[in-house]
DNA sequence: TTGTAAACTATACATTTGTTGAATTAACCA
DNA sequence: TGGTTAATTCAACAAATGTATAGTTTACAA
């Protein structure tokens, strides 16, 4: 492999295979799930021989993977507040754009994926805690579990959401999870509307 | 396939078949990652042939997830306190029975077992829920919806524990979980004990 | 005990994956 | 603009997966 994830001064060719590879795939996960798509079809539609395409990524996960982590940039620039207390609306709002519903549902029904972007929400979550805990935020559990407890809730319920073709709006789903959740773990002290009496 | 997961009237080669493949799966863990492992290693050393294994499993993911389903009917016979006071000690118990320990180890570096042992997980909670709405408890929100998001949080934190090989004890984990778990989720009304105070 | 249905074995095949080594092409930079 | 380097292509390969078909064995029950 040439360059891997990381391309510090990316050739002209380097990026126009993978932008070609990337948009091989996403044209072809519109009408097949990703489990049914070969390297073969993917390099065929890009026009890349396959050999090159082993020379970028490890398989199929790995390209995806990559594409995720830029889409995960961008939707990094979110505001905290946002990303933390309506997740599932931000994530509806991702696969509301049509390049990115095949993607969400090719996410969804592929454990290696939903595990990348776990890992991926994980450590986004993760350096947001951080802040705050430098902030002088006094958190009750160790920040690191904090993520790992959040994150993996919310993937459980988004997973089971898409999984079920949304039976209840973005905005339900947020609502039900502002109730699951317990106040004190984001916002400790000030937890003025604990729920318990409701 | 001949008769695939559901056995009617188990053929005693059925049975026999079955049971060689599972312990030679497990023998072949305590050596090897999960992926590293072919079927056809597990064929040979169960001394069967491998066109029989795929007359019983589609692959070697559902040869684990049946065994999975086994040990997960004898881990149900716990009480249900038990099961959502403790989930991770529960999990540690079985973990330390020398023969579960590559198993643990095998599910939690594969996404798709992570993602089998979470289906069942979550199946399992739904259930006692369902037993706990019949007898009249309160929810606010769907019971579907609470287990999917503790199911998906239990299962994110015990992942990233094992992952780390286990950084604290799994009572402080327990303890942890206490924590971050919103009271009035299982015991609605009765949150005598919230602790938004603390 | 014996017939039969089933479970199992055997052989052969098509696909996909991932790798290797050598030849070719094209981006870059001096 | 031309030389160099790195990216890409090409051909060939090994290993694993999964399937199809035909033949053999064996558990079970009549």
């Amino acid at each position: 492999m040439y360059t891997k994830e990381t391309a510090p001064k990316a050739d002209l060719r380097v990026k126009r295979t993978r932008k070609l590879l990337w948009e091989s795939l996403m044209s072809l996960l519109e009408s097949r799930p990703f489990d049914a798509i070969t390297v073969n079809e993917i390099c065929e539609r890009a026009m890349v021989h396959r050999t090159t395409f082993y020379k970028h990524f490890e398989d199929k996960i790995h390209l995806m993977s990559h594409g995720l982590q830029e889409i995960s940039l961008r939707y990094a620039e979110e505001s905290y507040e946002d990303r933390i207390r309506r997740p599932i609306q931000m994530f509806q709002k991702l696969g509301h754009l049509k390049q990115f519903r095949s993607l969400l549902q090719a996410v969804n029904d592929n454990p290696a994926l939903k595990d990348v972007m776990h890992r991926q929400g994980a450590e986004l979550l993760k350096t947001d805690l951080l802040e705050l805990q430098k902030e002088g935020r006094p958190f009750a559990v160790p920040i690191e579990v904090i993520a790992e407890f959040y994150t993996g809730a919310v993937a459980g319920l988004g997973s089971w959401w898409l999984l079920n073709d949304m039976p209840v709006s973005a905005e339900q789903m947020d609502e039900y999870l502002a109730r699951l959740i317990h106040p004190e773990i984001f916002f400790p002290g000030q937890a003025a509307d604990c729920r318990c009496e409701e």
